[in-house]
DNA sequence: GCCGTTTTCGGCCCGACTGTTTTCAGTCG
């Protein structure tokens, strides 16, 4: 049975086959369609045993044809319109597309010309020259997309946090209601949430792990086998993402967490403080060596237990990179850092007003289900008009309509009426002072001239930070993992004068961005530079992706004293500038 | 192909930038 991940990922297919057809409008159907059924909080499958073709249609952008294409997925597997357009063109979307400067026009004149059919080929047709020798493609597109092969190498093939971590928290939540099944808990780098992550870790406690297993490769996204044991199991899913089952002994599970949940450079600093004590730690216990080789365990059960019996305190998951967390601990100094309940409000949002798909009031009221007392609705401005971007007039316009739904919400949260206003070439912004003055919350972004020289690009930055009435520089970096890296900039130079004119940096909580990165949050909090942790919610559904900015935020080693939007609203607000 | 009616067709966020051109197509988000 195909899950929202798997359909979603067709429909896109399908519009992006439409697109290298030039078919008109109906890729941008099948992309919102795709991105709906993405969103929903129910698998599609649920959906459909409930309600039937019916219930597919009320999927907002889903129509009778989508929903029928959507039925013969869920009924058969497969999809005939689908294939006959993969015959046509079979190529690798989802690679090919994923080059940076590579779109559905140019990938189809690639393989109608040159055959091209993946990244191999893609590669070798660059290196060739052969690429520049076609109509409408040149020297500078094929050293373009020598770069951009580069760029996908380097990020080989690793997930995303944001779209494992709900993957493998279903799984763990699975397994943990099979009656067999003590406790169960993902270990390695979804543990540790890292921003990308290679493959997903379980660990389970259970007597009768031949039951787990069993269950575990009859999982309906397994795609593939790749090792079947009695404590260990491997397979591979559908979306080519990599599994490892444990099972291990209840004494054992504390040591088999910490072995587990790296990283690996922790674990051996780990095992070298043992040594020095006459110990030894494994992932079955931390353990006396006494005389004749004999081991007596100290301790495994718990993580804690093993810190504490190596004289250390416990050490979040985030925080064991082997960056100093150690000594830290040892010394008894680690900070507390921020917790996952801990922030009171969000300060970007965008709405339908710009390019975002919900309302000023469903966005409060997304925030108030999260739990926040207040929520900033930060809007484009005019200069990205792909978003139909807000000039003055509509900004205005749209701070009496925030007084309104404040009004009807009877303070149960309180909106601040905020943008997220484009950088201009010049580090000027794209809405006059008179209007950014009358704001709440002004975010300041940089969104297009990527390429500018690191020198241009700081300053442009450096200048909007000036602006007295900026208060936070929306994702400092405009990197996107694994799709595009980061324009050039001078980072401490940008957290230097983030101090300098009591500017705040954004920790942006989008998947597919986390930026600030951890290592650049860990130079704000040491230089005293506020950071505000923002899901950038497109949706109300959106808003989630708080939990993802906090992970990163404690990676960074942000205390809540480091994040302004971890404090109550009368603070925060005397600490933006005015 | 979807949506929303001024209901059963006509519109569909629309501008900047890049690299290719010499007037524009493709990509970005």
């Amino acid at each position: 049975m195909p899950s929202n991940f798997e359909i979603s990922k067709i429909l896109r297919e399908i519009g992006e086959y439409l697109e290298m057809q030039n078919v008109p409008f109906k890729p941008r159907a099948y992309e919102k369609a795709a991105l709906a059924v993405q969103e929903l909080d129910e698998e599609t499958t649920d959906l459909y045993k409930e309600g039937g073709l019916k219930a597919l249609e009320e999927i907002p952008g889903v129509g009778a044809s989508i929903a029928e294409k959507i039925e013969e997925l869920l009924k058969t597997g497969r999809l005939k319109y689908y294939e006959g357009l993969k015959k046509k063109a079979p190529v690798d979307l989802s690679s090919l597309t994923s080059v940076e400067g590579l779109g559905p026009k140019s990938i189809s004149r690639l393989y109608q010309k040159l055959g091209i059919k993946n990244l191999a080929d893609l590669e070798k047709a660059a290196r060739a020259g052969k690429i520049r020798k076609l109509e409408g493609f040149g020297e500078k597109s094929e050293t373009k997309i020598l770069a951009g092969i580069e760029f996908q190498k380097k990020s080989g093939g690793r997930f995303l946090l944001g779209d494992v971590l709900f993957l493998g928290r279903g799984i763990e939540e699975r397994l943990e209601r099979l009656p067999e099944v003590e406790k169960a808990m993902v270990a390695g780098s979804i543990r540790r949430r890292k921003e990308t992550i290679g493959d997903v870790d379980i660990l389970v406690i259970s007597k009768k792990s031949k039951k787990v297993m069993d269950y575990f490769k009859n999982m309906t996204e397994v795609a593939m086998i790749i090792a079947s044991g009695e404590t260990k199991s491997s397979v591979k899913l559908h979306s080519g993402l990599n599994v490892d089952l444990r099972v291990v002994p209840p004494e054992s599970y504390g040591a088999a967490l910490n072995y587990f949940t790296g990283s690996k450079d922790h674990n051996v600093a780990l095992r070298k403080i043992a040594i020095e004590k006459k110990l030894k730690l494994n992932e079955y216990g931390l353990f006396k060596v006494g005389k004749g080789g004999k081991e007596t365990m100290i301790a495994g059960k718990t993580e804690e237990e093993i810190y504490r019996a190596l004289g250390m305190d416990y050490i979040e998951p985030e925080m064991r990179e082997n960056t100093g967390e150690i000594n830290f601990s040892l010394k008894h100094k680690l900070p507390k850092i921020v917790g996952y309940g801990d922030l009171e409000g969000d300060l970007q949002t965008q709405t339908e007003w710009t390019d975002g798909s919900d309302s000023i009031e469903d966005m409060a009221k997304a925030g108030i289900k999260a739990g926040l007392k207040y929520i900033a609705i930060t809007d484009h401005t005019k200069r990205l008009a792909m978003t139909g971007g807000l000039g003055e007039k509509m900004v205005l316009k749209q701070m009496v309509e925030i007084d309104r739904v404040n009004k009807k919400l009877g303070g149960k949260i309180k909106i601040l009426k905020g943008t997220e206003c484009d950088i201009l070439k010049d580090g000027s912004m794209d809405l006059p002072d008179s209007i950014l003055s009358k704001l709440d919350v002004v975010g300041a972004s940089v969104h297009s001239l990527f390429n500018l020289s690191e020198a241009d690009q700081t300053a442009r930055i450096k200048k909007a930070m000036v602006n007295p009435n900026v208060d936070i520089i929306f994702h400092p970096t405009g990197r996107l993992i694994n799709r595009r890296e980061a324009y050039k900039v001078d980072i401490e130079e940008i957290v230097k004068f983030a101090k300098k004119t009591g500017t705040v940096l954004e920790a942006n909580a989008d998947t597919n961005r986390l930026d600030l990165k951890d290592e650049y949050i860990k130079k704000c909090v040491e230089a005293g530079v506020k950071i505000s942790v923002d899901s950038d919610a497109h949706s109300a559904g959106q808003v989630g992706f708080l939990e993802l900015g906090i992970a990163q935020a404690r990676r960074g080693w942000a205390t809540k004293h480091d994040i302004i939007n971890a404090w109550p609203p009368d603070k925060m607000k005397s600490f933006l500038k005015k």
